[in-house]
DNA sequence: AACGATCCCTGTTGGC
DNA sequence: TGCCAACAGGGATCGT
């Protein structure tokens, strides 16, 4: 699933290709896509002819500054994927938006279960979606460990559900979370309040480095639907995975079988032993 | 307010 | 081997 590392590897390809070019073409075959456009014409009409300025991103959304005050969010969701290609390039299956640019290239948005989306906003618009209410990045902007305490405090939710919800901090999915709480020694069912100080502070410490590891290798591409890079490459996190997908394997630490339980409604992949 | 449940969607997986 | 139901999951929304 694209989570943080495999969005902002998609940002990084995606940035010298779309930084001060020109939108010259803008086509949506699917209508579901854009259905967070409050009028679903103004995605073609607010693109076309517009001069991009900068391919930001917060967690797991892609915000691309677009001239005119606008921003053009592309968000994954589970299957999503962006593909660069040359102008009138073949397109894959699924392939639902295309956007051209003046330097002959094409982006073509593939997401074959349509989870994820495509929107141009202006300000005003942008502020009344419920993404607008994002929590810090998980990357870029996490808050030390000190600030976290007392959001966490009395809280009953599962800490897995916690890392999950984007407000309280954003880029963190289901693998990247199990993963960050492998690394803290925390079990993903431990209620939110009942984190010492000390492991709130290993859990801060350990999304930073559980993320550039994600990012170093170009993110994870699972086996069924994977997420790919916009030139096709698969990401090579997935072999280096401690916890997740790896139920009846043994912990890297201390060789006891991982085990998957259901938290929050999501699977979750942990150490019965080394996480507490 | 906080939290859990439900829905969306379709390729893949697993059970028979 | 082949079929079909169950599963997967990010985010929004709804009910308690």
């Amino acid at each position: 699933m694209p989570e943080l590392p495999e969005v902002e590897t998609v940002r990084r390809s995606l940035a010298p290709a779309l930084e001060g070019a020109v939108v010259v073409s803008v086509r949506v075959d699917h209508p579901r896509m854009t259905r967070r456009q409050p009028r679903p014409r103004d995605f073609r009409d607010r693109l076309l002819g517009r001069r991009v300025n900068s391919v930001g991103r917060h967690g797991k959304f892609m915000l691309i500054d677009v001239e005119g005050d606008l921003t053009w969010v592309i968000h994954l969701g589970m299957s999503g994927r962006i593909r660069l290609e040359a102008t009138g390039s073949d397109r894959v299956p699924h392939t639902h938006v295309v956007v051209g640019t003046d330097r002959n290239q094409e982006l073509h948005f593939v997401d074959p279960r349509t989870f994820g989306f495509i929107a141009v906003f202006t300000p005003d618009e942008f502020d009344a979606q419920p993404f607008a209410l994002l929590g810090p990045d998980a990357l870029d902007d996490l808050p030390r460990y000190p600030q976290l305490i007392p959001r966490l405090a009395n809280r009953t939710v599962a800490i897995k559900s916690l890392l999950l919800d984007q407000r309280f901090v954003a880029g963190l999915g289901n693998i990247y979370a199990d993963e960050v709480l492998h690394r803290a020694h925390v079990r993903p069912g431990r209620p939110a309040g009942t984190l010492t100080e000390n492991e709130v502070r290993l859990l801060r410490g350990s999304i930073g480095p559980v993320l550039r590891a994600g990012l170093r290798f170009g993110g994870t591409s699972l086996n069924d639907l994977a997420y790919l890079l916009p030139d096709g490459r698969a990401g090579e996190y997935l072999g280096r995975l401690k916890v997740y997908g790896r139920a009846g394997e043994h912990c890297g630490r201390d060789g006891t079988e991982i085990t998957r339980t259901v938290i929050g409604g999501r699977s979750s992949f942990w150490c019965p032993t080394c996480q507490v």
